[in-house]
DNA sequence: CGCGACTGGGACAGCGCTATCCTAGAAGGC
DNA sequence: GCCTTCTAGGATAGCGCTGTCCCAGTCGCG
């Protein structure tokens, strides 16, 4: 029983050759088999099948990455886990994909571009098979990365405002209609002075600010003097800091659109503290419908966005994409629905 | 100007060879300069490192896992993304470990103990250098992929209760005792029902309910009906309905901690909403001092938990296994800190 | 000064798979 | 019926690295 010399190293790990052997064909077939490539007698398939399940055979990602360029991975770009609505997206997206065969790779670009663009490199050395990208707003260096590097890719949340945002594939929903249909709502309800209060500034905000002065404009009742912007990120305590400070410096205001969840939520737990009455005194209204929004007191009007939608569907389109396909829709629009409850 | 026949496929990927060939060395000597293995000419070193930067040569991840059978992907184990608690732990064990060039694979478990394994199975295919699993209660077939494939491993969150869990490497807090100290702070102020509130009934969570015992025991003031749990997960909406239960059915209870702050902001919703008085007729203190807690109305009185450095501690851990190292403290605890706010 | 231990560089065979080329046989066209 | 397509299987050369073996030169020590 002397050990073999065995001068190499050598996993316990079933391979395809050990397959092919046991099956009785040639690593060509055995490999053509399982992949579905090319034509094979239906006979031999069934049989290289059951053998690879027989054996318990699973591909090698390393080596099938290496002999093939491209991975199984996906690359997800997202600017924020801490904001739930990304967290919504990433968990249907990664659902789909990994039923797929799928691996995501996850980068948390902070709303920084030099962050995007660097995550982006290092994924990309991963060869991934597709990426999913948060907006549609690049530097110049990413956006060349994007193109030259041949990898499918879906944009989320937005879709393309004018032709100068040339993205081919997105998924998402129309941020500045969102922002005009609520405020028209919240003109519908007899609102004058509504204010818009925004935090975070990030691409989509902005639609939702132009949608906003769109509406009011329509109505003749629009004034710069109702813009409230901050460039720090969005918090329930900025929320409460914002209202506070409105309410001091323009206490006509009579509704306030803010542009996410966290800050309404943050003011309507302020208005608690200082004894503003809402909707009596000012009106709130928020954005995306995040959990908890239903729970405020009083129960926060929003605008319920589709991101576990966005999130299967733009996987879908890659996954189609990634086959070589051309989806049906490249430019899918979810839409969203406005949610009345007592804060307006 | 005929094309060459290039029989074979070609990448216009800068490889070692190139690297190799420009700075004059052999293959081997280049892949050991790169990556300081073994003794070599600190002057070559210098070369082919200078090489390198000048052909801007990017190792490739693939080639190396299937060369090395080691890849540079640390898996991730964590139940919920929707848990705040979960994001910042992920955030600062990804931030760490990528700036030591690892990328991180983030798998889902949903508290499923099946869906655990099932992630571990396909994470282990990519070989990874390391991985992060949250807790110390796993499967039996958890446990033995995670001993049998050798792969570093750090645990998160927990430290081992009884010698029963004989886990190596863990970086965490005593949540029985976190759970007996603040049940020690309500007794102080002179609380004398104290009821706890639970809902999903994870292992931490139970170990919670254990200090909560404890405490309560040594006061001789434990009583089973103040136990309150609750299998489904946890959410701002379940707060609530526990809330208005258990005023309902105990009205005799003048304290409350739930197990964690999403349950408590929802019963501090509720109670406005009921008009309950908080502390007043109720006091309420919840366990993690999510954000959004000091802005509650009151604000909650919570357990500041170490999750961020929890992350990073464990991440900085795992490095050192991977390097071969062993950590001078295997079994990190890094504490807890109780936050007295109004609503106790 | 002779011989073994050590040091640092090179050669080279894979890691497990895919892509390309090749070829025998079947099918099709005039 | 002969030659040309087409079809489906096999052979094989890598993909870009790393791990192992090997060897020349150097050093140390009795």
């Amino acid at each position: 029983m002397t050990p073999s010399p065995r001068r190499h190293r050598s996993t316990g790990r079933v391979t395809l050759a050990d397959v092919a052997r046991a099956a009785g064909v040639s690593l060509s077939t055995a490999s053509r088999a399982l992949r579905g490539e090319r034509a094979v007698d239906p006979a031999l398939v069934a049989r290289v099948q059951a053998t690879s399940d027989k054996l318990g055979y699973v591909p090698d990602p390393a080596a099938r990455a290496l002999a093939s360029q491209r991975s199984d991975h996906v690359a997800l770009l997202i600017p924020l886990l801490s904001n739930a609505l990304f967290v919504d997206l990433l968990e249907s997206a990664q659902t789909t994909l990994r039923q797929a065969g799928f691996q995501t790779l996850i980068g948390v670009t902070h709303y920084d571009s030099r962050e995007e663009e660097q995550w982006l490199r290092e994924q990309l050395l991963h060869r991934p098979a597709g990426m999913l990208v948060t907006g549609l707003d690049h530097s110049a260096a990413t956006r060349e990365l994007i193109a030259s590097s041949g990898v499918p890719c879906v944009h989320l949340m937005e879709l393309p405002q004018d032709s100068g945002q040339a993205a081919s594939h997105c998924v998402g929903f129309r941020q500045m209609e969102a922002g005009a249909a609520l405020t028209r709502k919240l003109l519908a309800r007899g609102y004058r002075r509504i204010a818009f209060a925004a935090a975070q500034l990030d691409p989509r905000v902005m639609q939702r600010l132009q949608g906003w002065r769109l509406a009011l404009q329509e109505a003749g009742l629009h004034a710069p003097t109702l813009e409230w912007l901050h460039p720090a990120s969005s918090s329930l305590a900025l929320g409460g800091v914002m209202l506070e400070q409105i309410m001091q410096q323009a206490p006509a205001v009579d509704a306030i659109f803010f542009c996410n969840d966290d800050l309404a939520q943050g003011a309507l737990l302020a208005a608690l503290r200082l004894g503003i009455a809402v909707p009596g005194q000012v009106a709130i209204a928020g954005f995306n419908d995040l959990t908890g929004s239903d729970q405020m007191v009083p129960p926060l009007t929003t605008v319920r966005t589709p991101r576990a939608q966005v999130g299967a569907s733009a996987a879908q389109m890659l996954l189609a994409l990634m086959r070589g396909e051309e989806p049906a829709q490249p430019l899918l629009d979810l839409g969203f629905e406005i949610i009345e409850r007592q804060s307006t």
